[in-house]
RNA sequence: GCCGGGAUGGCGGAACUGGCAGACGCACCAGACUCAAAAUCUGGCGAAGUUCACUCUUCGUGCGGGUUCGACCCCCGCUCCCGGCACCA
């Protein structure tokens, strides 16, 4: 029979067009299999996919088809992060609705999706914009609401006045605007309304035990950062009598090291303290007002620290001093107290402000083992636990001793208390945008705040608005017909919330929803999130190793309270895929070093574009794009093509893989069936432990080209094993290739539904090993010996060598080391 | 500054548990096929030295030490690159 060429353009689209609207990839909802779920982070419907899309979702189409090969019922679903600021600005650009442009944006990449042929259960597709989804959004948030777990309070935002609009954190570069690059950013206070993810502080951090192991070290690392729990005291120092603050003023202060409060000189205020009015002269409230400026606009590490003395004193109630109270730029109002107290003695920070205003240093702690420091030789702060030196009636105690008593002092006394303060805050989910979720609830004048009743859920997003003209508000506010409502609870005229909903929430339980899509009634089943839960396998990018993955772990445990669920986490594995990057840089259109897929797909098709986004790195590690390495993949897959048609006629013959009488075999069918058995095992082990494809698709390559290297005494005995099993190794990393060459092998049904091949340990076996033999740890010599030589023959074949004996000749010989079927070592001297 | 990750041929990378460094691919060189080219096939390909030649020797995994019969791998001390966090009291 002869060979064909290889037309991956055919071939593929011969397959897409005979599965068009087959469902290939559906979960099965009842069956006796194990589950496995396997996620790939839905992507935001920009317009195209990207390569780093292609890469993320090569790896989880990989792992979704191995395991239907190895007899899982898998859910591998896909949908679409629809809400989010690009559809506005598109539609201002371009003047069409955002509805408009992200169902078309959709529609594209779903056809991509679909050319690559990635194997998503798409009856279970999701679009976040839909009212069908969004819906629940509301629902969670009433949930909530309820519950005191979404709350309404002032907040400072990001605000451009030549935008005139607010801005998010992430859309402030270096403190300017990121449209307007000269225009540094305001500061504007607004009613906002937050979700209490700080009730879940200790549980995001004590359940990142469970998550060892299954995520990456990094990422809890960070997560941890993130939610930065400290341990330590709150204190108030009172405000110094004569100061004439009425009514017993005071400063609290929030401080980890309440051992050292002997030692503490100076209080300090964070210029955005609300006392600074009340304690700074005018001119003094402008230098703090310009601090909190400088501090919005500059790189911390750039801004100088700087501060002044108010004139006023507070009292330290464990030592009962006067402590001047002073404004510092380096106190932050967002952690902590806003206050702290300063000691510099042994804290840097406040020793470089001391040091710079000549405030007092005194040492009050020792190390263990040594002197207490001197003030005017100290050149830095001493930072470690030691000896309270100096510090009343806790003098002599070891710190920690100490801090203990110091805190049940102050909760004795009533001036303070051990306290927990955490990093992370609550979540800030109102945004002045028309294309998100709209906050299910209505502002009534006598009334208050009242929730949108459930059954009127969902508040749906009116599809008529002019976002061009909207200035300095939310564009919903301008729309009339959605604002006015009738007051859910008196029936009086009434507004309707304007501010929509972050799109992160949109994304921290969407993959809930698939597993029962379409269900009208509730968010999800209980029963069918139960089986599929938790996530087998999520698969994405390392930049959302904060934002979205701590809000989904949030809304996890939150839908727990709520009584939804039963299960702390939803993710029991998270991989992250390492970048795409050519010439060095991160693939971007700036950099105008962006791969188009669909340009790679259509000169050598989707299967050699997946197989290079595998074999060029280990998915974990950064991927070089590199043309000509897409050629040599591209000449792979067309070597295994010509290989098997021409070779049709053998590997036709037997309908199925059997194991042949190993005796019987002729030297070359021995040898590429030992061959096979071993690359079985190696890309078996691949997928079972670290998806090093690359490492994968290489043992392919080496099959291949022993294979083709003993093509011509090839017989019956091997051909049919050796391609079918070729063409199901493939499966899962080119798809269309696999199933034509097990099509056209005469084989049945599905190629990636078939049996994982299975290894051979006695079709692996060598008879005979290749031994390398060392004198003094330096190579010298082979010796070929069957398989399983015990120590002793070992030894004495690699001394019997010839070229062994050149070098052993004359010498003594110290030592033999002997591993059975792996190496010999003499050691020699002289 | 703190916390991660990394450094191996001209390039991407392999060596999984301390046991033949450079698998596999790319690029390059030579040959076969061809009028020619493309495609395909075959061979070579870390560096230096040596041999007519098969070959052989020495060096070689960022740098300096150490442990070991044996180190890309383990330990100690550095350098550089990438990423994250960064006045968090």
């Amino acid at each position: 029979m002869s060979e064909k060429t290889y037309d991956p353009q055919e071939i593929e689209s011969r397959w897409q067009a005979r599965w068009a609207g087959e469902a290939l990839y559906q979960a099965e909802q009842s069956t006796e299999k194990p589950k496995f779920y396997v996620l790939e982070m839905l992507p935001y419907p920009s317009g195209t996919l990207h390569m780093g899309h292609v890469r993320n979702y090569s790896i989880g189409d990989a792992l979704a088809r191995y395991k239907w090969m190895r007899g899982f019922n898998v859910l591998h679903p896909m949908g679409w992060d629809a809400f989010g600021l690009p559809a506005e600005n598109a539609a201002i650009k371009n003047n069409r609705h955002p509805n408009e442009w992200t169902r078309a944006n959709i529609a594209h990449m779903k056809k991509q999706h679909q050319r690559f042929n990635f194997s998503y259960d798409w009856s279970r597709e999701v679009a976040t914009c839909d009212p069908e989804y969004y819906r629940w959004n509301q629902w969670f948030f009433l949930r909530m609401f309820e519950r005191g777990l979404a709350y309404r309070k002032k907040a400072l935002l990001n605000w451009c006045p030549r935008c005139n609009t607010t801005l998010a954190n992430e859309q402030v570069i270096g403190g300017n605007c990121w449209r307007h690059e000269d225009q540094p950013v305001e500061q504007r206070e607004l009613d906002q309304w937050f979700l209490r993810i700080t009730d879940y502080a200790d549980d995001l951090l004590n359940d990142i035990a469970h998550l060892e192991g299954g995520w990456p070290e990094r990422v809890l690392t960070m997560q941890r950062n993130w939610i930065g729990r400290s341990e330590g005291t709150e204190v108030d120092f009172a405000l110094a009598a004569h100061d004439g603050a009425a009514g017993g003023g005071k400063i609290r202060v929030f401080t980890t090291r309440v051992d050292t409060i002997y030692g503490a000189t100076c209080v300090i205020l964070s210029p955005g303290h609300a006392l600074v009015n009340e304690l700074a002269s005018p001119e003094q409230q402008a230098i703090a007002r310009r601090m909190n400026e400088d501090a919005k606009r500059k790189d911390p590490g750039d801004l100088e620290k700087e501060g002044f003395f108010t004139g006023h004193y507070a009292i330290n109630p464990y030592s009962g001093e006067r402590t001047p109270i002073w404004v510092g730029n380096f106190v932050l109002m967002g952690y902590g107290t806003g206050a702290i107290m300063a000691v510099p003695a042994h804290d840097q920070r406040d020793f470089e402000f001391c040091r710079k205003y000549g405030i007092p240093v005194k040492p009050v702690v020792r190390p263990a083992d040594g002197e207490l420091a001197v003030e005017a030789t100290m050149k830095d702060a001493f930072e470690d636990y030691g000896v309270a030196a100096v510090a009343g009636e806790f003098s002599g105690l070891p710190t920690e001793e100490a801090k203990r008593q110091m805190n049940a002092k102050a909760e004795r006394e009533g001036f303070g208390k051990a306290a927990i303060t955490f990093r992370i805050k609550d979540w800030g989910i109102s945004r002045q945008r028309y294309w998100g979720t709209p906050i299910p609830m209505i502002h009534c004048a006598g009334c208050g705040v009242v929730p949108v009743p459930e059954a009127e859920l969902p508040v749906v997003l009116p599809h008529d608005i002019n976002l061009a003209d909207v200035k300095g508000s939310s564009p919903l506010s301008h729309v009339p017909e959605f604002v006015n409502a009738a007051c859910p609870k008196c029936g009086g005229p009434a507004r309707r919330e304007t501010d929509t909903m972050d799109t992160f929430i949109d994304s921290s339980w969407y993959f809930y929803r698939y597993c029962d899509a379409h269900n009208p009634n509730e968010p999800f089943s209980g029963d069918i999130v139960r089986y599929w839960f938790p996530i087998d396998q999520y698969i994405g990018g390392i930049e959302h190793a904060i934002l979205h993955l701590i809000y989904s772990r949030f809304w996890t445990k939150m839908m727990r309270s709520l009584g939804l669920i039963d299960w702390d986490e939803p993710v029991t594995n998270l991989f992250t895929q390492g970048m795409v990057i050519k010439d060095g840089a991160k693939m971007s259109k700036s950099k105008g070093n962006v791969v188009d897929p669909d340009e790679i797909v259509g000169r050598y098709g989707a299967d050699t574009c997946r197989m290079f986004s595998l074999f060029a790195a280990p998915p974990e590690r950064e991927l070089d794009w590199q043309e000509s390495g897409v050629e040599g993949q591209y000449r792979f897959l067309g070597r295994v093509y010509r290989f098997v048609t021409r070779n049709l006629e053998k590997a036709r013959s037997v309908p199925n893989i059997r194991v042949p009488e190993v005796a019987a075999l002729g030297e070359a069918d021995r040898q590429v069936l030992r061959k096979l058995h071993l690359t079985i095992r190696k890309v078996t082990d691949d997928f079972e432990t670290r998806w090093h494809f690359n490492t994968s698709i290489a043992a392919i390559m080496e099959l291949m080209n022993e294979a083709q290297g003993r093509e011509a005494e090839l017989t019956e005995a091997s051909l049919p094993d050796l391609c079918g099993a070729v063409a199901m190794m493939l499966a899962p990393f080119a798809p269309y290739l696999s199933q034509e060459l097990w099509t056209e092998l005469g084989r049945d049904g599905l190629v990636f539904k078939q049996t994982w091949p299975v290894f051979d340990e006695a079709l692996a076996r060598e008879d005979d090993v290749e031994i390398p033999v060392q004198v003094n740890g330096k190579l010298r010599s082979r010796v070929t010996v069957p398989l399983g030589t015990s120590k002793e023959a070992l030894e004495n074949a690699a001394m019997e060598d010839a070229k062994v004996r050149e070098w052993v000749g004359g010498k003594t010989v110290v030592k033999v080391v002997v591993v059975p079927d792996k190496l010999v070592n003499i050691v020699i001297k002289g």
